[in-house]
DNA sequence: GGTATACCCAACTAAATCAGTCGGGAATTA
DNA sequence: TAATTCCCGACTGATTTAGTTGGGTATACC
């Protein structure tokens, strides 16, 4: 598991999908003015997205993106993956080359299951956040800002994909 | 907080390190050798590694490096920041460049926050793993490999950084 | 003092990746 | 037919990765 920008720019545009697409498909060139991606780069993410199956394309006027799943059913580990294809992980995967000899006992070389151990922590922790839980605490923080300002209560209840309620303060941190 | 092979190779050799300095400085060739990694490249690594003040070094004939803190002190998250320097992890640094306009409310960028939280949780995790915690896991599995050889039965009591005690098979899980 | 050991450091490199551009498609709507 | 939008491959400059080369400097030991 590799985390580079490139997956926090595809996060980035699936929340932006998510957040918008209930008014029909969102198309990749607003994604792009809205969130600062050149187009042609969200449409080599896109095509990943959509070959893993987390996004579906309407072509022609009026089309767009939507997400093929409910967000709740999209995790940013799905994300990660679509587009920082697997690329072995381990250096030696599985290979017999990879003995190291710690004093010359042969065994499997201490990195492999070190690392994928510490690997499968990673990914449990980026498969226990939805894109609902990023979308929900991105309007939370809309009208938190939104209240600020027009100095209305509001009361929100934001549930996540643990299906525990979360209080304002709780899910601000939580995450 | 990015992570990349860099970061491995340089827990690897900590682990390396950790598990052997008890009879004095381990020198890079040593660790060279065992782990694969090129000696030049283990000397940029150890050279981050030592002005981050995470090992010593000795210099001469029997030197080598020691670290220069428990293992029990020194966690992954310290590791990976000094050789995978910070390099300011959100795009737009807190500039006022990233309005990015959702809606033509301007307030701060989406992905801001967004990312700050989701990094801050992953340092949290990485931060929770000590050195020691790997070279326990890696010494219970070169007990249980060499058990099932020789048959001899080994009771194994191995301690975390949170100091709970783990059983052998708790251990095997909860890392 | 000489020599071997081992760290220290800077510059350079090939390959890969990142972020983006360019140019041309093909499907759909109007 | 024209406009919109997805689709795709090839190309690019900048950066990073992993490693090499070639020199140092400090220390131990004979």
């Amino acid at each position: 598991m590799r985390l580079t920008t490139k997956g926090r720019f595809a996060v980035t545009a699936m929340i932006d999908l998510a957040l918008r697409q209930q008014g029909g498909p969102v198309t990749l060139s607003a994604i792009s003015q809205r969130q600062n991606i050149s187009l042609s780069y969200l449409e080599q993410l896109f095509g990943k997205l959509r070959r893993h199956e987390l996004v579906e394309s309407v072509r022609g006027p009026g089309g767009g993106y939507t997400l093929s799943r409910l967000a709740r059913n999209i995790t940013v580990a799905d994300i990660i993956f679509a587009v920082d294809e697997p690329i072995d992980a381990t250096n030696c995967a599985g290979k017999s080359s990879c003995d190291s000899g710690t004093d010359g006992k042969p065994g499997i070389c201490m990195t492999h299951e070190l690392w994928s151990t510490l690997n499968r922590k990673m990914v449990d922790f980026l498969d226990s956040v939805s894109l609902q839980d990023l979308v929900d605490q991105q309007r939370l923080r809309q009208i938190q800002e939104a209240s600020k300002t027009s100095g209305a209560g509001v009361r929100v209840n934001v549930v996540g994909t643990s299906g525990t309620a979360l209080s304002s303060e709780q899910a601000s941190v939580s995450l």
